[in-house]
DNA sequence: TTAAATTTTTAGTTTTAACTAAAATAAATA
DNA sequence: TATTTATTTTAGTTAAAACTAAAAATTTAA
């Protein structure tokens, strides 16, 4: 159906879009694909050719309602195979997202469906995001992000910002994991870093951290 | 490491050789692949540069050493990924071999030892192949074609040389199945059809059965 | 409201892996 | 052995997806 570049640009626009029918800008997109702005308008012209994305020049783009179902069936297939990974396979959090990247890509439905089945359809990845289900719905959580909460305040780690490796080892490391209750004892007005309860443990982290962290209260 | 063509190319010499050192045809390889004599020419080339095949102009290919430990890794990967389909997905052996051909392309050492590991090491496919270990080593069972067998002769299923999804439909249409004990009870001189006795049934098939189907007697 | 800076697009190249058509070599046969 | 046929290679194109350099459009700032 579509190639592998053009899944990658289209998981992109959508990662990049957050809000429905704003144009993701042709510069922002080159950043994410690590590759140049004349190669993003080739793509992006193709994908509208194909009715994936609308595309006005000079404008940026946005996906079509075809495009966002495509996004969808993509994402589902990256977090479907990151539960995988984690519950069946014995990897860590930090070790699923690269190869999701390519398991994501392979073509049938039927392998999808299955392991969806096999997995009990799960609801949520192990980095707390929510896996679309075979009709591309899914629950967004109502989430905030860390650095928005202020002393005393006390949530629960449903989900992280940054999935890459280097964070969640670090997270690893100080025992921060999904699912742990946190409550911010402090919290510095000039940096914004935090002094945080996290279950037993007290712990000081950066704001690198806390904006890359999500709370539901 | 390589691309998907590369890896495909050096599989497809793997399962054309058969013999060491001997020399696969240029022809032979773009019909299994599918292609033109000149694109294999063209990618012979490129191998020959890799030094994953010998290659003497107008005088066929043969895998190198390196050749062979290549390719002996990704018929690892796609058979276990076969084992995985059809003992934890529920899908049938004639619906494997496909995703496989995708699957078998996934880069990542971890991914493949864990997946072994889960299916418990598995020694054969669902097609009674022979699965080779992390160091490329496994066991070729001395099976023999059905065609060669003569009347009275008994022995047991255990492989298939025609993987093709017709195949395994008609075989599991008339309850052929690895593992079940086979009796030739005739056998026509004319045309090589024979009378089988198949566990408790009886049943006439034609030469294009009984040179698809591997026996150990 | 011009001019400068930034962003985006166009034009032209490169690489990979295909292709067709034609030339070269090897194998088969008269 | 000479000729015909088949196989294989070479030469030249094409399409996808990247690139660089330069032109065009938009945005920001003087
Ligand atoms: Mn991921
Ligand atoms: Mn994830
Ligand atoms: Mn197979
Ligand atoms: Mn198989």
């Amino acid at each position: 159906m579509f190639s592998l570049s053009e899944e990658n640009y289209i998981k992109a626009i959508f990662h990049l879009q957050k809000h429905p029918q704003s144009g993701v800008s042709t510069n922002a997109l080159a950043e994410e694909m690590q590759t140049k702005a004349s190669s993003v308008t080739d793509m992006i012209k193709k994908l509208s050719e194909k009715k994936l994305v609308i595309y006005k020049k000079y404008q940026g783009v946005y996906l079509s309602e075809t495009g966002r179902e495509t996004a969808l069936k993509i994402i589902r297939k990256h977090r479907l195979w990151e539960v995988f990974l984690v519950e069946k396979l014995d990897f860590s959090w930090d070790e699923v997202h690269e190869v999701a990247e390519e398991l994501e890509h392979i073509k049938s439905e039927k392998l999808i469906l299955e392991l969806d089945k096999f997995l009990n359809y799960p609801k949520r990845d192990p980095h707390g995001d929510p896996i679309p289900d075979a009709k591309g719905n899914f629950q967004v959580a109502n989430k905030i992000l860390l650095s928005d909460l202020s002393i005393g305040e006390k949530g629960t780690l449903v989900g992280v910002k940054d999935s890459s490796s280097e964070f969640l080892k670090y997270l690893d490391k100080n025992n921060i994991a999904l699912g742990k209750s946190i409550e911010i004892l402090d919290k510095e007005d000039f940096d914004g870093s935090m002094l945080l309860k996290i279950e037993d443990q007290t712990l000081r982290v950066s704001t690198m951290v806390t904006i890359n962290i999500y709370i539901k209260v």
